[in-house]
DNA sequence: AGTCAAGCTTTAGTATACAAGAATTGCTTC
DNA sequence: GAAGCAATTCTTGTATACTAAAGCTTGACT
């Protein structure tokens, strides 16, 4: 895609957060950084504006750059955010997917449904993940596709824990075919509802998570 | 709030983009465009690049900054997803809104209904906004609030116009007498449903309109 | 001894200078 | 005369130098 400075110190700094690296309230110092990545202030200062934006980082003016990650409250919003996102591409899909979408579908249930079986994280995730784009891509609007997958995207280290939890991959496999079913019959509610709570799930048991790691840690 | 350089650049720049000083496709040069704007380089680009993050340009490398009007399509998409958003802010609205603010709807339908009698367009735009803010605050989910209002505020532009179409406004009122009512009963469905026809309504009028334009300008 | 102020240091914000890439124009060649 | 190539110029992208503001420290005065 791009390759420039900017896009590529963005990433980074976006990955480096995301793995813990930079942890809340954290300055992120221009100098250092900029030096750091063996570039200037300049472009630097471009990818800190770049990550504002998405909400990654704090501006305060005169101050610097603060990583800012998403507290329990605004995780929760933004989990239900995502699921009446997902119900909303699921409402329009189930009018326009096409027959060939719908096959794609189904062939990455069939997938997820191996990789469950095999107890293979990683493999369902990525099958996982090109279920949810089918339907985003299905929506038959490409504004609300994209700003889906940004959502998406931002959710995504805050997604991929939970499928650890026993069962889950079953779980969500069931809901699956769920959607698919709506979606076949082109039933608009029914699939709203199904990838809502579909959604709405992850982030309970995201959440449900978060407590168990909380508690232990203390 | 904010009274940086750029941030006034890019409301400025904001601005002419909508008001036609800039059209589509248009390059915005940046020496020209900075020294005009009496700042240097640096600061006009964060401000090219804020506008390239919200749509309105599309920043080419080593090209430049274009002017991106969204298309018919485009915005037929926007109208869409905004439909779609204030119907769920409806929707969780129902369950979550406060006594307060349900007055608040009401008096400020009261005061719509006096801008109907009066053929104020502008209070009536005025009161029209506050009713939709409030929905978002009501959504109890202060990220898609802030979604609503980002998207809400991009297409401010091509809302206005429809108002005055012959006897839109007290279409609109009746309307949002329909979204209050499926609000006050804590019906989550009536309400999206309103909500969803409301915004839907809107962008048909906007659309029609565009095409009534483009036929007289032919 | 405590508090307030002044200046000192640090750092964000801005300007300018520099480098590299793209486009256009003019020249040469077929 | 047209097409292709090269050079020049214009423009974006980057680095660095400068400015100003915010916070901290130190010293003086109460």
């Amino acid at each position: 895609m791009e390759k420039r400075p900017a896009d590529i110190i963005a990433k980074d700094l976006e990955e480096r957060i995301f793995d813990g690296t930079f942890s809340d309230g954290d300055r992120l110092d221009e100098v250092r950084l900029a030096e750091q990545f063996g570039v200037s202030r300049t472009p630097f200062r471009e990818a800190l504006q770049r990550l504002a934006r998405s909400g990654l980082v704090e501006l305060i003016p005169r101050r610097g750059a603060f990583v800012r990650q998403p507290g329990p409250v605004e995780l929760m919003e933004m989990f239900e955010v995502m699921a009446e996102v997902e119900a909303v591409c699921g409402r329009l899909a189930a009018k326009r997917i096409s027959d060939d979408a719908l096959n794609d579908l189904r062939e990455a249930n069939i997938k997820c449904q191996a990789a469950v079986d095999q107890r293979d994280h990683i493999a369902y995730y990525a099958e996982n993940e090109r279920f949810h784009q089918i339907i985003y891509t299905q929506s038959g609007n490409s504004f609300l596709a994209s700003e889906a997958r940004a959502l998406h995207r931002r959710l995504q280290p805050f997604r991929r824990q939970q499928l650890r939890l026993r069962g889950r991959m079953a779980q969500s496999m069931t809901e699956h075919r769920a959607v698919v079913e709506a979606l076949e019959s082109g039933d608009s509610e029914a699939a709203a509802n199904a990838l809502r709570s579909h959604v709405a799930i992850q982030g309970e048991k995201f959440h449900s998570l978060m407590a168990t790691l909380r508690k232990a840690g203390e």
